[in-house]
DNA sequence: TTTCATATACCTGATTTCAGGTAAAAACAC
DNA sequence: GTGTTTTTACCTGAAATCAGGTATATGAAA
């Protein structure tokens, strides 16, 4: 499918507040011939500034940038310019931001930890109108493992409450003593949410909670 | 200090999990004569196995790896090599991780975020023997604001283990029966970081640990 | 309007933690 | 090799949590 007479060439721009990841990108990205990297930021703003006066194909940028993130840049730029593909590389892969990223009209999402055979397939594939993930990250947003979001029950106003208290170290009776409920009321809204998460106790339930950033 | 007649070729080795990383300051550094990076590495264990048997003047470090963290990498390398200089990247500097690669004998930190000018200073005066800090480093640790890591006493070995435990859920008698201790054990455990860390319960000890990113 | 989730409140008994001590090996540092 | 820190272990009693129930009011959703 890309094996046209005339080799049309892609340009590309990176966008990511390491100038170290940048000129990594650059040197992997210097043996594909039909690609050029024709400007690169270490922010958003300047992007955007960029791409209203100037043609480009592909976009990469960093998810997490100084001023406006890369899932809001990312639908700032597909409103203005559908037509562009817009990459997102990250660190880390976590699952909502991916599921985000591509809800705001993302193409496709690499960890930073992309080997330079991945990276050709990754971008080809993107440049011919997929939707691409690394590796990693397939791994991650396939594998229904523990918790999907949708999964995860919510706290309710209530529990939060409480359960923010309870990282504080309150005790019941001070929890109780602070929202003016009773110390039962108190306690068995830590049992719900106890039951909730399927969780021993406290200690794990404050583990759980801030890890999935419940709190 | 440096001009010496006869220029001694430093040889550099790279840790980092993000081989986008690794060639972009493998290209940055390509610019400085006397610095030559003789190999990489995507983990710390295969960094640990290299040293063993290859002479190195200088490492480059990502802090968060894998495996190993690049804190304890740290450590571990200069107990047994005292001589090499080793430098921590970062994408984001916290005071506290600072603080501790210092302390575990690091020779600097700086963010990825780094210029080639300031690269380069910073290259030269470690190896001068210089602790380094890139610019936006130094912003974060020379403001006083928050808790310096004085003030954070560290977590034991088994203190560790224990508060890991517990933040699974673990009661006394499981972590004691998991880790081969008396029950009385781990309660002192417990007590002394319930004491060191001045929080009530293990709830707020979750969270202070957590948030401090002590486990 | 009926149902469902949330928030509220109560009872009891078993288990666990917390706080106050002490103390002695073992490991590490100087 | 002496001193410090860490790890280990023990005792006791008060306080708090956990687990098993039940039950009513309220507001939102179907």
């Amino acid at each position: 499918m890309r094996k046209d007479t005339i080799d049309k060439i892609y340009k590309v721009v990176i966008v990511d507040d390491h100038p170290m990841v940048i000129t990594g990108i650059s040197s992997l990205m210097s043996d594909f011939k039909d690609i050029r990297i024709v400007k690169s930021f270490e922010s958003g703003e300047n992007l955007l500034a960029y791409i209203k006066s100037n043609k480009v194909d592909l976009i990469f940028m960093d998810i997490f940038l100084p001023e406006i993130n890369g899932i809001d840049l990312c639908k700032t730029i597909k409103v203005e310019f559908p037509s562009v593909i817009v990459i997102a590389m990250s660190s880390q892969s976590e699952r909502s931001l991916v599921m985000q990223f591509i809800q705001n009209g993302g193409n496709g999402y690499i960890l930073k930890s992309i080997s330079l055979e991945e990276l050709r397939k990754c971008i080809y594939d993107a440049l011919a109108g997929e939707i691409i993930f690394s590796s990693d990250v397939k791994k991650i947003i396939s594998n229904p493992q523990s918790l999907d979001l949708n999964e995860i029950p919510m706290l309710s106003r209530r529990e939060k409450d409480i359960l923010v208290l309870l990282t504080e170290g309150k005790s019941t009776q001070e929890i109780a003593d602070a929202l003016f409920l009773s110390f039962l009321t108190v306690q068995t809204h830590r049992r719900n949410m106890l039951n909730k998460y399927q969780v021993k106790n406290v200690a794990e339930l404050i583990n759980f909670a801030l890890k999935n950033k419940l709190i």
